[in-house]
DNA sequence: CTGAATCCACGTCGATACTG
DNA sequence: CAGTATCGACGTGGATTCAG
């Protein structure tokens, strides 16, 4: 967590985006949630227009804020492993609105 | 719209984001939704920490991807309302999710 | 393989002043 | 009232390099 986006006239909108907004993190939500366990190098080839460095750092947010589980393995070379929280899951009602809606709406940019 | 995300692997999210992405769009859905019509400086009061540039531009994105309406009176002074267009209401699942898990986790990121 | 650290270009945002 | 224009500070994000 960063910052809190202060609104008193009472917007739990401000709430969610604490957790869900930054770039790719309802993206990586989505992908966590439709395959469970991913490693780092699978999330990278699953986002490819997003750069190892913002990969990290959103993973890292994530994790921050309990809404995501990382497990490493002290191998060699070392291995990662990423899931949703417990916490996390309470965020898929939104992340499968997001996608019941690009899903619908699928057409609507896919030109410019 | 300014650009779009690219994501072969198939990502409806990313659809999703493209509207609503941005840092106050989904609040000013979320307000939209809840009054119907509002006015530009109704919209400054309910989200006194955005500068009214910053809502000026979030507004006309908006207005741009025709999720909301933008209805101006030739009187003097100049008077604006904004409201959720027919294709805006489409979102409301998705803003509604969003609303009920800041509702519920609302005491989450209360503390820093 | 999975990051963290550094450097730097770029865009974003706030403050302020101005217009119709 | 509802914006737009300009400027400057700041953060973000990409490329690259390094490390465990």
């Amino acid at each position: 967590m960063k910052e809190i986006y202060n609104c008193d006239v009472g917007c739990p909108i401000q709430n969610t985006l604490q957790v869900i907004s930054g770039k790719w993190k309802s993206v990586i939500l989505y992908h966590l949630f439709k395959f469970g366990v991913l490693r780092f190098s699978e999330l990278q080839a699953k986002l490819p227009y997003v750069t190892k460095r913002m990969l990290a750092r959103q993973l890292a947010e994530l994790e921050e804020d309990n809404v995501i589980d990382k497990k490493v393995y002290a191998t060699i070379p070392v291995k990662t492993e990423y899931s949703v929280s417990e916490f996390g899951t309470t965020l898929q009602p939104v992340i499968k609105s997001m996608e019941i809606w690009g899903t619908a709406y699928n057409d609507v940019y896919t030109v410019k």
